[in-house]
DNA sequence: CGCGAACGCTACGAGACCGTATCGGCACAT
DNA sequence: ATGTGCCGATACGGTCTCGTAGCGTTCGCG
């Protein structure tokens, strides 16, 4: 990616941090093992071992490895930008792979303090980028300067979040756009 | 509680019911032993065994023992039983033990099938509680008859269940109110 | 082209866990 | 009261997993 030539230590490394990320996607972290990694990645256990120096920072390192920060638009509307920022949030976040393991990684997270910590950073940074978005509209005053921002962010997020996660269905475009119509009509904004 | 007079194999089935819950609330249904179960409850491995084939059919009635169905109020109008409604299933359901054990059985609905059905059992039996309220509105006419119920339900549900699952923040009635009055503005109902 | 560093392979000990078996003792119904 | 059936304690074999170690091989830099 990066560099088309890469030294054999980095091949390793990156197999393992992909073969990892794989079995957390599909069998949880608790399930994910080295051996399997090993087995999966061609990369010997004890080159593993070489490289990560446990099973949890091996997982922390696969996990931040997978995670991308979307771009917030700023078209000047509030709509198309809230909307464009939760379709981009949620499928960089939430398709694929990441999605797979993101229940698992959240129950693992309320016992391991580093994944704890990686798992709320992530969820902190998407809800910046919803911040972010709105507090340009209460610039511009299209949203009241008195809105409270971080229910607001709660009230666009959560459906979207309980939809993929809880009900385990996709998070469709018409979905994005009928809680975003929703939660904006609340606030009187033109659409 | 239902009989004072319990035999003795009862009182171990209970015992044993009541640590796995307990454990499973602590370190997930991974994490949770079989032998661990026995410590607690004070109950022997052997005799667990006489009572549950496995540790996965003991989990799943465990849990199972956990869900209660709340009540739905009937006042007439449509925001006080909204509100009436989510206050009731987020706190039978996400405060407490069983809300410990959510993200845990979630991720391992992903691979049990028996817990996935359970799982979805109830996020169904709660989403119908509200599907219930929305619907005699929909008769009294005080929304549209042709309303999204079951889009109406997700916007309710999805900040709340949010904010407890992934946000991890208790769910105060205040927020309940909030969530509640937004999506109903949308719909135009007089509060 | 040569040499050192890093790799793959295999095996190992320790510990955790499952599910079964054995056996002595206590509870509960008759 | 008394015996039968269920319980508690304990031990065991088997499997899985972690993390380490030894050893032959190969890559890649100089």
């Amino acid at each position: 990616m990066t560099e088309s030539t890469q030294t054999r230590s980095e091949r390793a490394r990156q197999s393992v941090l992909d073969a990892t990320a794989d079995l957390v996607a599909e069998v949880g972290v608790e399930r994910t093992t080295i051996d399997e990694i090993a087995s999966r990645s061609g990369v010997a256990k004890s080159t593993i071992y070489r490289h990560f120096p446990s099973k949890e920072v091996l997982v922390v390192e696969a996990v931040h490895a997978c995670i991308d920060i979307p771009i917030v638009t700023d078209t000047g509307s509030l709509r198309d930008d809230l909307i464009s920022c939760f379709s981009g949030t949620t499928k960089a976040s939430y398709d694929g792979r990441l999605g797979d393991m993101m229940l698992s990684l959240m129950d693992a997270a309320q016992r391991d303090p580093e994944l704890g910590r990686l798992v709320r950073a992530q969820t902190d940074q998407k809800r910046r980028l919803a911040t972010t978005v709105i507090e340009r509209a209460v610039a511009r005053g299209d949203l009241p300067a008195d809105v409270d921002v971080d229910l607001l962010v709660t009230l666009l997020a959560g459906p979207l979040v309980y939809t993929k996660l809880v009900r385990r269905q996709r998070v469709t475009d018409e979905l994005v756009a009928a809680v975003v119509d929703t939660v904006l009509t609340r606030y009187s904004v033109k659409q």
